[in-house]
DNA sequence: TGCGTACTATACCGTTCGGTATAAAATATG
DNA sequence: CATATTTTATACCGAACGGTATAGTACGCA
């Protein structure tokens, strides 16, 4: 290693430009020669690098999911001593200021994806990807809810399965009516009703 | 007219088989070839009935809201001397039941085809077509909780706006978990649990 | 029966798809 | 400098795409 000609290009910086076509048109509807030259580098390059189309994806969910969605899943579990309403405000309001930033695109990459799923065009690798993080996410919240309970933000009643499946669907109904155009205040007026029940 | 030869297929049970594949597959991803194999008529004879492939999805998407969706929302508005809390299930209960049903795909067309807008080989006209849906769905459910609050069955300082907003997103998050595997079971609770925040 | 009409089948159009073979250009090591 | 290595750019592959032109076939009407 180290030896012969160097990359002309950064691979993270490539990544996320990939990761944003995908966000914006989905996985099928983004052709190839639109990724090269928005990449701006030529197609033998990519393959050389990420292997091929459906490895790239992959890469660029990982990369979604850890430099775009875990940080405002944080912002759920840290600052233990506020209340649980105010976390959960500051997760929705979040994830929201993502779906809707002006510098990225509109909504929510998995949702993107996982209405592509089942289509014949669409790996079957790919949709294995996408089901496994769903599982994962949903066993992270339980997590979470469940310490909770422990110290006393949330009843001891409370149904932990049933309050992330919950907290989940509100959090993808966000981002399809992202997509349809709601503004940032109207998204932030629907989680605050789902706040309210929750607490 | 009823001069020459006649259709060797039925426009409406065409027009249900070619729903059930934008449905699944969505609208790039499903092919002309697929559709004349699955419809089992002749390219051209889809031409000469449906115009070309957006219009065929244009006459499918309106088939899906007033034969699928419509009865589901009928479940709303009819039976007005039932509490809202359980026209509310019903109407929830009843969309569960059609985005899970076995018979037809998973998931919810609208939920899909959104997805799928923006993107460069969607026709910005079907584009348009989504968010006028969208805004006359918004528009209706405004109008059925004015009403509940005219009846008495919502409280007087109830925001219609806020609430149709969430409704309508916890109904596009269940579509979206009922295609990550969820279980009617699973859906029904989340359902449950937003109804229990309206009323 | 014969004619005009409307539907159907075959074959084809140019374009784009994801992916690759070939070879030239650039760089680290000897 | 020489050479091995890795990147690049160009050109190309077969397949599938949405859509259509041509021509054959079934039917209502006179």
């Amino acid at each position: 290693m180290g030896v012969g000609r160097k990359l002309e290009f950064d691979r993270e910086e490539t990544l996320d430009k990939a990761m944003r076509l995908f966000w914006d048109h989905g996985y099928t509807n983004t052709s190839l020669s639109e990724l090269i030259s928005e990449l701006g580098i030529s197609k033998p390059s990519l393959y050389n690098t990420f292997g091929n189309k459906e490895n790239l994806f992959s890469a660029c969910f990982d990369f979604y999911l850890s430099e775009y969605v875990k940080p405002k899943f944080d912002l759920l579990t840290g600052a233990s001593e506020t209340p649980l309403s105010d976390r959960l405000s500051n997760y929705f309001y979040g994830l929201i200021d993502l779906m809707a930033d002006s510098d990225t695109p509109l909504g929510c990459l998995y949702v993107k994806s996982q209405a592509e799923a089942q289509s014949p065009n669409f790996p079957a690798g790919l949709s294995r990807m996408l089901l496994e993080a769903s599982n994962v996410h949903h066993a992270e919240l339980e997590q979470i809810l469940s310490n909770e309970i422990s110290v006393g933000q949330l009843p001891a009643e409370a149904d932990v399965t049933k309050l992330s499946n919950y907290i989940t669907a509100v959090s993808l109904g966000l981002a399809v009516q992202c997509r349809s155009g709601k503004s940032i205040t109207e998204l932030r007026d629907i989680a605050d009703i789902a706040i309210s029940s929750i607490v």
